[in-house]
DNA sequence: CTGAAAGCGCTTACAG
DNA sequence: CTGAAAGCGCTTACAG
């Protein structure tokens, strides 16, 4: 049987083979691979050239077990699909990358049953911390048991079932959803509206009745009134938002101006008010929440309350790696910061 | 000194303090966690108990170092936030997670250094495969440099620098791009128009380069001229796109439809002409590349080129799992499908 | 059916 | 400055 020469190269080449190719021992290599000052300046090099040519690569799931420690971080995504929580993850990827830490994903498709296994499967990684974004519906306790509480867990933008976050023994990051409406709804009064009407979102949805809060609130800090056609629900989706938008008219008084649970809400009402020979941005002002990348781009462009899902993702891993430093510290509970951004679907009232 | 009662669990539990706590081996926990059919129906009840008593959680990379296995693999996305990407990372994530692999995520945001630095720190993790969907100017003698030859690697979308898919060492996955548009261009025909124009990409781009020839291809199938005013360049974007539009008419005779390099230049090409007094859809067609989320609900809705980008992530997992049962098969060549979406953007050419 | 021993690829005291 | 030895938490032959 005639020998042929095996594939280049079979198994992966180990620090063993570094030590035995160079004739120092794995103790010597591995020092130099972590870049220890105490070994000869010869050594080194001879070391370091030997690793090139047999072209190593560093085995770190071998490192962390020995060492007791982790450089993964578990990113859970309720929906990947979504563009803002696609740059959330960019976000927290960037950020983890830069600290030294990969990212294991996880997306759960809003499903709590998938977001169970999910969580499941990734700790068995070994996790150094856990970023979660809720599926809808998600179960504290649940999560809680897939956990475990040795690894440090950050909740971003829901809160986790019933529990309100701010005293939950978890740290948690939110947008500041009240503060968002009420600088909304600010921005349409100096604008001179008087009628202004809350439009989108379901009640039952924790964000949206946060959203309608700061609305509430606002109109009250400005002795406006809010009459009971003014507050119009659908569904987060731009096609009911448009079938919605009649509602807004069925009473005397009319408002002149929305503020809207979500810019998709926004959009889709603007489709609405075209549809029945409204000018949005012209005979109606519409102010929306989240800038999401088509509301720069629409006719007209609109007036919304930017979150930065990119500088979210950075700020959650910031907040878990803080965590990882300090395991002992108490839960923090951050309130992310938004802001208005101004473009030409919010005007002035027009003139009767 | 009082002696507090230590926090809970400090340490996390092993195999060993289950072994310990009911009294067998090491080995024989391992078989219960295994499921093997060897172990007495009595002797797993009791270790059972214990697992769930101590709270147990696999340590999987402990398992894979000395199994010499692997249970994730790698995903290095060219731009997470792009949702056309988001969708195929969401794909590739639930088709791994269905066959026992978590996914490791990277990011590289366009940038070929990046991309470098992303491979090299997964590539330490170990990942079973690498699914790659390239930043713009990859080089693919850098790329394997950092992926090595044990790896298996699937790049999805894009070829790796100058290299032609067809013949490149590893797999490949990559839109029909040709067909989509000789798709595109074949329905404007059947609806009755003669002068067709290609709209928007740049010329360097090697899928702009595709999607042109397919509609080359299909004028010329059909015997129609295609006039040099015809094929108008853009950046892939909505407001170059937009200002573009002009050109589509500087010289007799204009086209009365136009194919687009993608959904966003379409759009462009949409707001473009509705600010010159045409009307999309009613004496202009248009057709579309991609059917990004908007395209659906655009006024008037975009007929477009679907090319399911969450399919495709579940394809390509299935094929890096594929390669990964078998390393030493041939590099495959895969071209994913596409398919033509019609809707209202595309009338037939106003008569004269 | 169960246990003792060796080993996956690394790092960490501890000697010298 | 360098090496021998032990060990991270698992699994795998091999005995019994």
């Amino acid at each position: 049987m005639p020998s042929h020469s095996k594939p280049p190269t079979r198994r992966k080449v180990t620090l063993a083979d570094i030590a035995a190719g160079c004739d120092v021992s794995r103790a010597t290599v591995s020092l130099v691979l972590r870049g220890s000052p105490l070994v000869n300046k010869r050594t080194r090099a001879k070391v370091e050239a030997e690793l090139k040519r047999q072209g190593y690569v560093y085995n770190r799931a071998a490192a962390n077990l020995r060492r007791r420690t982790s450089s993964s971080i578990a990113l859970v995504i309720n929906d990947l699909g979504n563009p803002f929580f696609a740059e959330f993850a960019a976000g927290v990827d960037e950020a983890l990358g830069s600290a030294g830490y990969v990212t294991l994903l996880g997306n759960t498709g809003e499903s709590p049953e998938r977001q169970q296994a999910v969580l499941s499967s990734l700790i068995e990684h070994g996790p150094a911390g856990i970023i979660l974004s809720p599926a809808e519906g998600s179960d504290d306790a649940r999560v809680i048991a897939a956990v475990g509480r040795h690894t440090p867990l950050l909740v971003f933008n829901r809160s986790l079932g019933e529990a309100s976050a701010d005293d939950a023994p978890w740290d948690t990051l939110v947008l500041d959803n009240e503060r968002g409406t009420h600088l909304a709804t600010e921005h349409l009064i100096a604008l001179g509206h008087k009628r202004i009407a809350f439009f989108g979102g379901h009640r039952d949805s924790s964000s949206c009745r946060q959203r309608r809060q700061g609305y509430l609130d606002a109109m009250k800090a400005a002795n406006l009134a809010v009459a009971p056609g003014w507050l119009v629900e659908s569904a987060p989706t731009r096609l009911e938002a448009a079938r919605q938008a009649g509602a807004l008219f069925n009473r005397d008084p009319a408002p002149t101006a929305a503020v809207c649970y979500n810019d998709a809400v926004a959009l889709g009402l603007m489709l609405g008010l075209t549809s029945r020979g409204r000018r949005p941005g012209e005979d109606f002002a519409i102010v929306g929440f989240d800038d999401i990348a088509e509301s720069s781009v629409s006719v007209p462009p609109l007036t919304t309350i930017a979150v930065d899902p990119r500088d979210r993702g950075r700020q959650a891993a910031e907040l878990v790696l803080a965590r990882i430093g300090h395991p002992d510290m108490e839960a923090t509970h951050t309130t992310a910061p938004v802001r208005l951004v101004v473009r030409d679907s919010s005007c002035r009232p027009a003139s009767p």
